[in-house]
DNA sequence: CGGCTGATTGAGGCTCGTCAAATGTCGTGG
DNA sequence: CCACGACATTTGACGAGCCTCAATCAGCCG
């Protein structure tokens, strides 16, 4: 359902990672651990290269929405603006590159190649988010957790069996629902024969032509 | 609740327009007329003159997720990818302008301030996309209506009193509601002594303060 | 003054949220 | 290897919030 934006990406890799690949500080994170806060200094841009990593924001009374999952390859961070509009934290163990904003802004006054690069990754950002917008403003709870699953499934290169990075607490607050409708729905899914949950975060998709018809 | 844009591009607004504001075409719309449909070839790019601009996306069974609201001076249309992802259509008889795309990215090829321009609009959008999962995944209606009343304030720079620009289907689409949620709503908070509503689209905020407080 | 469209109001139902309890999972230490 | 504890997930019962369907009302234009 969302869109699938590494396929149109391969140049956007391309064109960044002679960048983002030669000087860039590695950060080795564990489960959970914060790389930045919303409300911080935006100092740098991250990708992904391995694990995977949320981004989130969160009101006054607790409630949490996430933005976005972000796995290997993703970029994330590189919002406009002094500061992070979210906090970014690792789902799980991960490790992410890093690059200093000044650096990305001097190549893309230098190269154009890199500053389309970073102008693509933007909108490809404001795709997926536009689509979650979709998501949680007109589907219902099953449509939006089969959303997630096959997402996940497109981003992992998963074919039948995928491995959820994240909890189901993590799946609710992507889904703007509550862990247990992301739970009941997900037995439901399994009832109707659609999908196994062989352990808590594997699914395997069992009839994806069913699925992929309820989130078009 | 959603981001101050306008405050943050008058640079924006100032590189753009000598763009813009040459060689443009004027379109005159009435309301309802659409100016360009999901999927095809995106050609131009559009900047609302006077009036307003929805843009929207439909599911296959009708239901509706309007992405934005457009008001003077707001660009719209300027996604990446040869198509267009969204509907656009006038929310009130409006006039917009165009530019072909061909045009934008040959100035932002020239000129660095410009194609920095377009980079922050589409970095706003983004923002303003986040806000919008925000809202939908983790507010009540109560708190979406508030916050879509607000944010019209926001951004035709009205005091206390406002003019609303769509109908209430427009706004229960924007907010992921339905018509008489939206109905109800607006009623509860006129009861409260929030909000006045002379007239179907005009809402007086008689509290702002209290309004602010339930969308921080 | 009708007639049309859009908005409001009402009654009832369904989906999803809340609260609570049971069950499962995993790491740690015996 | 097993037992234990902490934590995550699942399940159940119930309620709230929002949706659906339907009727009424308000504004607007001929």
């Amino acid at each position: 359902m969302l869109s699938p934006i590494r396929a149109k990406s391969f140049d956007t890799d391309f064109a960044l990672d002679g960048v983002l690949g030669m000087p860039a500080t590695c950060l080795r994170l564990s489960r959970d651990e914060e790389i930045f806060g919303e409300g911080e200094d935006a100092d740098y841009v991250y990708q992904v290269v391995s694990g995977a990593v949320r981004t989130y924001r969160i009101l006054r009374d607790g409630r949490r929405q996430i933005d976005e999952f972000h796995f290997a390859g993703d970029y994330f961070g590189l919002e406009m603006g002094a500061t992070h509009r979210v906090t970014a934290e690792a789902l799980t163990d991960a490790t992410v590159r890093m690059v200093r904003r000044g650096a990305l802004s001097d190549l893309a006054a230098q190269r154009g190649d890199a500053a389309r690069a970073i102008f693509r990754l933007t909108a490809e950002g404001l795709q997926r988010s536009q689509d979650h917008v979709l998501m949680l403003g007109r589907r219902s709870a099953q449509e939006r957790v089969v959303g997630l699953l096959l997402d996940i499934a497109q981003r992992t290169r998963a074919e039948a069996e995928l491995d959820v990075p994240m909890g189901r607490q993590d799946m609710a607050d992507y889904l703007g629902l509550t862990i247990e409708t992301v739970s009941r729905t997900l037995t439901a899914l399994q009832d109707e024969g659609l999908i196994a949950l062989p352990s808590v975060r594997h699914v395997v998709l069992k009839d994806r032509r069913s699925l992929e018809r309820m989130t078009a």
